[in-house]
DNA sequence: CGGGATCCAGTAGGATACTG
DNA sequence: CAGTATCCTACTGGATCCCG
């Protein structure tokens, strides 16, 4: 099979669409970005992300866990106290990310203002 | 209303979220990247794009288009030809995601590693 | 050739109730 | 407090047929 450079460029391409999908449904970058500052508990995290329910956010730590990007502290206490933090890989996506987020925020207002333009047009 | 910085970060990312969100679905990636090179036609696109089927590519293009991320020029010769070209724009916003393509590449092995292990233990 | 229109399946996400 | 379990809705993506 030939390993022509489009063939190339295309197979690192689902590769980051695979974390693109995953780092940004609905939630998780906003749940990244909080517990970059410091750890926070389940219902701190809940009160700072607003509209998230208690299902979604579960879903999402559970996955951010599973990859690595969160740990997850269980203190026996009554009542239980569970804390969770950003890893050493969850800060380094952090950076990539916020290359990103400097180009949504300069280029945020541009885009809406084309989509206006678009569905006026059509 | 009180204008914590905590809020604005969260402010910030709803609108990274949204541009993940865009640009990470199925086929946006592929497409621009492949759109980098050079413009290309309709079928060419499909044909480099394995699996896309034409429904998909016609979204795809016409979010894209709709973004302000990709430039539709249409011929009318017979048969009709229609050519894709990114925009400055979207050449703009390939620079940051090449960084987390950089990233995605970096640690993806990681991370699945991180998902087996997780898998295993529960 | 480059789509539009339609239908259909799978999944992401939301609401609520319950539990150790 | 920190979840689990259940149900439901809406949206994404795929397949097919048609049209200028």
């Amino acid at each position: 099979m030939d390993v022509t450079k489009p063939l190339q460029v295309l197979t690192d391409c689902r590769s980051v669409s695979e974390i693109l999908n995953r780092v940004g449904d609905k939630w998780t970058m906003q749940v990244v970005v909080l517990l970059r500052d410091q750890p926070r508990r389940f219902n701190d995290i809940k009160r700072h992300v607003s509209g998230i329910s208690q299902q979604m956010l579960t879903r999402t730590l559970k996955t951010l866990e599973r990859d690595g990007m969160v740990e997850r502290t269980v203190r026996a206490t009554t009542p239980p106290q569970v804390d969770y933090a950003l890893t050493a890989l969850g800060h380094s996506l952090s950076e990539p990310v916020q290359q990103l987020a400097q180009w949504a925020l300069a280029h945020g207002v541009i885009i809406h203002e084309n989509r206006r333009r678009y569905d006026g047009d059509h």
